[in-house]
DNA sequence: CGGTTGGTTGATATTATTCAATGGTCGTGG
DNA sequence: CCACGACCATTGAATAATATCAACCAACCG
């Protein structure tokens, strides 16, 4: 457990290596995963301004962290009309990301937002250097997907079954193979302009991560 | 029509008075409703670092819309620490805002959603002034909250339908009445923490609004 | 080994959708 | 003033999607 919700922190933090996911608890004690993080995201941007974030960061596998303190990155943004310029990028991205998720939740049925999903991790993992889509590091338990995109750990079994069953992806102990990225984007439904947006996102991130 | 998807705009635009919604496109034709907006919000915080957003804005109601160029509002930021504290402040406050939405999606049921949708609505309406939950404003119709929350309008009527059976809520030519809030927040199964966070987020937006 | 975690499967129940039709309200032009 | 069309809202019946419950399996780890 990286952060838990509602604790006082005056970290702003970000995965160096490895998978975690940010999540929220319902009362009733369900979960809901709100994104998964990869090497060079930032875990929260609200960690700027607020010591309290509404949500949870665990770890999927094994992670470095890198934290530093809110100030110093403040004062690096407040002198800096660039690293504003920059900041405000990375707000856009995070909105964009959520805007997806919401349509994915809202407008896809369960086999698109898992195709959705996969696409998605392929691009953001193209730009983390993983070029080969047969054979993609998937640490993601079929249980989190299923938090993620409101649906049951037995009905993410059996869309994967059936992705398996016809030839368009293969989710097998944690790596992923994406045999035909044609029928899969047909099932995620995507517009062009999405994949596109969803594109200069990733390289945005992949182009702070290397400063 | 407020604003089109994709759209080339130097302007910053906020809402003064009348109701509106954030919307996106599937590429098959259906719509995703991603937020209503009211007097005082911001359309999008996005148009001060870029002209293309990707979603449309659109009238409810008739509207009355504040436009500013956005090199006059990034010269206040730029020059004012205290202006950028309360724009990352307003970013958190959306960030919240597609949370609670993603977790509505995600975790909530039809009835859950909608209880959800109400009681939000009676926080936004009563930080403008709208005291009487028996008599609250609600121009939003049952199509737009099916879209918002991945329903069937016909579901929605007959989740509605039910919320009068049960005495819990009506909501009729425009008008909604809260009649039991406590049932109707036992429906939305909301955390306490949440419902703090809401107002927060509420107050900090009127805040701004008076300025 | 044995325990734990995550994945797989089948039968059944619930929730929400689809299709199709009816009714109500409001503005508008004849 | 009436008739018409447009746009929502409402309802019923049939269907499809997804959840629930309850097992069982397989891999991994100490």
């Amino acid at each position: 457990m990286i952060y838990q919700e509602g604790e006082s922190s005056n970290l702003f933090l970000t995965v160096l290596e490895g998978w975690a996911l940010r999540f929220a608890m319902t009362r009733d004690g369900r979960r809901q995963v709100l994104s998964f993080l990869l090497g060079g995201d930032h875990v929260a941007l609200d960690s700027l301004s607020f010591d309290r974030m509404t949500f949870s960061v665990q770890a999927i596998t094994d992670c470095t962290i890198c934290a530093v303190d809110r100030t110093t990155i403040n004062r690096l943004v407040g002198s800096s009309p660039s690293a504003l310029e920059r900041l405000e990028g990375r707000h856009r991205f995070l909105g964009i990301g959520s805007q997806q998720h919401i349509i994915s939740l809202g407008r896809r049925s369960a086999a698109g937002r898992i195709a959705q999903l996969f696409l998605e991790m392929k691009l953001r993992l193209a730009a983390r250097g993983f070029k080969d889509e047969s054979r993609l590091p998937f640490p993601i338990r079929q249980r989190d997907i299923a938090d993620a995109y409101g649906l049951t750990p037995v009905h993410v079994n059996r869309v994967l079954r059936s992705f398996r069953a016809e030839g368009v992806a293969e989710l097998a102990r944690g790596t992923l193979s994406i045999i035909d990225g044609k029928r899969l984007s047909a099932i995620a439904g995507l517009k062009e302009l999405d994949q596109d947006i969803t594109r200069y996102g990733v390289n945005l991130s992949r182009f702070e991560y290397q400063q």
